[in-house]
DNA sequence: TTCGTCATGTAATGGGTTACATGATTAC
DNA sequence: GTAATCATGTAACCCATTACATGACGAA
């Protein structure tokens, strides 16, 4: 089975971003940079390499055309390289699309995974944010269960720096909570709608 | 100079924790992890290279005696392995703790230095949080402007996910707010004290 | 013509993890 | 006696960064 193991994270950020348009590179690590923000950034020498492992591997194809404009004899300058995703490409992004294990909800990998939900199919998307969920909530236990132990004999800055690390995660929780609802009511509704479908022409019920 | 580069936070952490309580490697990567809680998590793989660097660096001993019991003549069980700062250890972790520089206020570095702060200097803990937060600042500029430049046309999702990080480094914006204000009024109220010993024994002003 | 930004790339390095190997001690 | 956890360590690998090298293009 081989497995292919390569960048987590920045292969689905790149497979992901050239899947709505094709890019070149520097253009392709602003919009990575943007896209995900607050929650880390890539640089040139990761970026590069990762295209031509892609390119290499055949889920990425190369257009060193310098488009449209041939001007008379002087287009020798290679410059901007367009990549484009192949058939091969659109194929590995639906598969890492539809893996919803610890790579699509751990710290490295949730913010990349979460940014392409709308690819992403709806139970696909409720197990990530349950898996990240009950991820947050063993930390926010372990880290509770070991303040309970220590208290009153830590100072106060060490204090302070774990009420402030629980407090984030737990407004995460909450906003996972939240978004997990949202995507529950829409699941029923669809389950309601395909009901209503189903009454209208009524199948086989009983297995 | 030398420079000695090595890692940076790992490092701080371990001098620090030593200078509170002589301690064994497993011993040190719990107290580690639970001190750090949310922020990062250190494996035995890391951990004791850094030991084994400390050591030869001077700036830690060893200490593989197995303690007060001896019981009768079978003790070649070595294990638990006691580690203590040494003078030079002091001396380096002083050091660490008076660099106001990057590596205290980036996302790797910072949680590490604000758990020592009540051994770091005031000033030093003052220039660490306003480090942090024009970092910080920094970062929500630049993806406010991105989310102003591409406004209306991405996915909701990518929108949640841009407005959730937003949110959260907010806070912590404001969560450095107070602590620099609390740094602040601390070191106003000192000022004060000082002035006020001024006063019962007054000395050469001008200069 | 020079400066800033766009644009592509590589080599050296860094800081860390995983998986493994080993064995002592404790609790049942 | 056996399982869990305490305890120490190493080698192979991973993912990414830094610093560098190169060069085109547009505007001042």
């Amino acid at each position: 089975m081989a497995a292919r193991k390569g960048a987590g994270a920045l292969e689905l950020a790149v497979l992901g971003l050239l899947h709505e348009a094709p890019m070149h590179g520097y253009e392709l690590r602003k919009r990575l940079n943007t896209l995900l923000g607050m929650f880390r950034a890539f640089s040139y020498g990761s970026l590069y390499p990762c295209l031509k492992q892609l390119l290499a591997d055949g889920m990425i194809t190369e257009d060193r055309s310098d488009e449209e404009n041939t001007p008379l004899a002087l287009q020798s300058r290679r410059s901007k390289i367009v990549y484009k995703l192949t058939a091969d490409g659109k194929e590995r992004l639906q598969r890492l699309l539809t893996e919803a294990g610890p790579a699509a909800w751990e710290d490295e990998g949730f913010g990349v995974h979460f940014a392409f939900f709308s690819h992403t199919r709806a139970d696909v998307r409720l197990r990530i944010l349950e898996g990240r969920r009950s991820r947050l909530e063993e930390r926010l236990e372990s880290v509770r269960a070991a303040l309970a132990r220590t208290r009153e004999r830590v100072d106060s800055y060490t204090l302070e720096l774990q009420n402030h690390g629980l407090e984030s995660v737990e407004r995460e929780v909450r906003w996972l909570n939240e978004l997990i609802g949202r995507e529950r009511a829409e699941q029923e509704q669809q389950a309601l709608s395909a009901k209503r479908i189903d009454q209208d022409m009524p199948r086989d019920e009983g297995r």
